[in-house]
DNA sequence: ACCGTCAATGACGTTTACGTAAAGGTAAGA
DNA sequence: TCTTACCTTTACGTAAACGTCATTGACGGT
């Protein structure tokens, strides 16, 4: 009858069910699970519902990058700790620092590798061109210039 | 006694031992040879040996940094296609070429992905250096201004 | 009261990308 | 000839990242 189960709307934050987040970012219930299984997400709970704030989601976001960007579950469980800096101490804001330009470092070193493997395809690219043009042209020569 | 196994000096052609291509990339063998179960590589033989050409090396090279992007064997594989276009079908050029955008495609979103972090990464760097100074001018405020 | 939807374990299965022996062949050098 | 270094194949093992049931629970609607 009363909202007995009903999610307090307390705090002004607008939450998400899992569903909604796999939905979003185009992953499966048992992936986002598998997230939590590694840490690497601590929703909230509404009994047994999991309950994702915002910053869940944001954090979600990022895992789905860093996979995208070849990264192991558990580099970007590191990667994800850079981005809690606020409430960090001075003792291991040193460490943090010193992860991330680690992976800054790891991230210009991938920025080249794209640039260049985009720079070698767009070559390729260019040259399939080539081939196909001087090719339709030979036909068309050898049709005795038959169009045009 | 007369080299009646050593491979043909033939073409001037410098070849590699799996052993040496493996120091060269970071690579172990079992690696190298699970490549080539996988058809990335198919090298010549001397009797059993393996013997990798130039061209070989370079597809490892690339193979190398297709992993490096985060690709599978199977998308690498289908990737190295792409340099092998010289000897292909006007037919099949035309496939090749769809793959090779889609390829780029991929690539340039993952440039984003990749530039995206960096910044983000660097204004973590730069925040953390903030607030470590904050903290020691602050510190060296309350103890009454001690150095200089 | 019953249904359909969404979600939660729990547990075994699968794919990818190799690791790790085990058992042996070949050729150069002491 | 024996050792050492480098290579071979065969085959089982494994860690990561989920997929795929099977079973159960909580709601909302009719």
């Amino acid at each position: 009858m009363s909202d007995l189960h009903a999610s307090p709307p307390v705090s002004g934050e607008r939450t998400y069910g899992i569903g909604e987040l796999a939905a979003e970012f185009g992953l499966t219930l048992r992936t986002i699970r598998h997230y939590e299984d590694e840490g690497l997400l601590v929703p909230a709970r509404d009994g047994q519902a999991r309950v994702y704030t915002h910053r869940d989601r944001a954090r979600l976001a990022l895992i789905c990058r860093g996979k995208r960007l070849g990264f192991s579950l558990a580099e970007v469980k590191e990667f994800l700790n850079l981005y809690d800096v606020d409430d960090a101490q001075a003792e291991q804001m040193r460490y943090l620092q010193k992860a991330a330009r680690q992976r800054i470092a790891a991230l210009e070193r991938q920025l080249q590798d794209v640039q260049q493997t985009l720079a070698e395809l767009r070559a390729i690219d260019a040259e399939i061109d080539d081939h196909l043009n001087r090719r339709s042209r030979h036909e068309a020569t050898s049709r005795e210039d038959s169009n045009r």
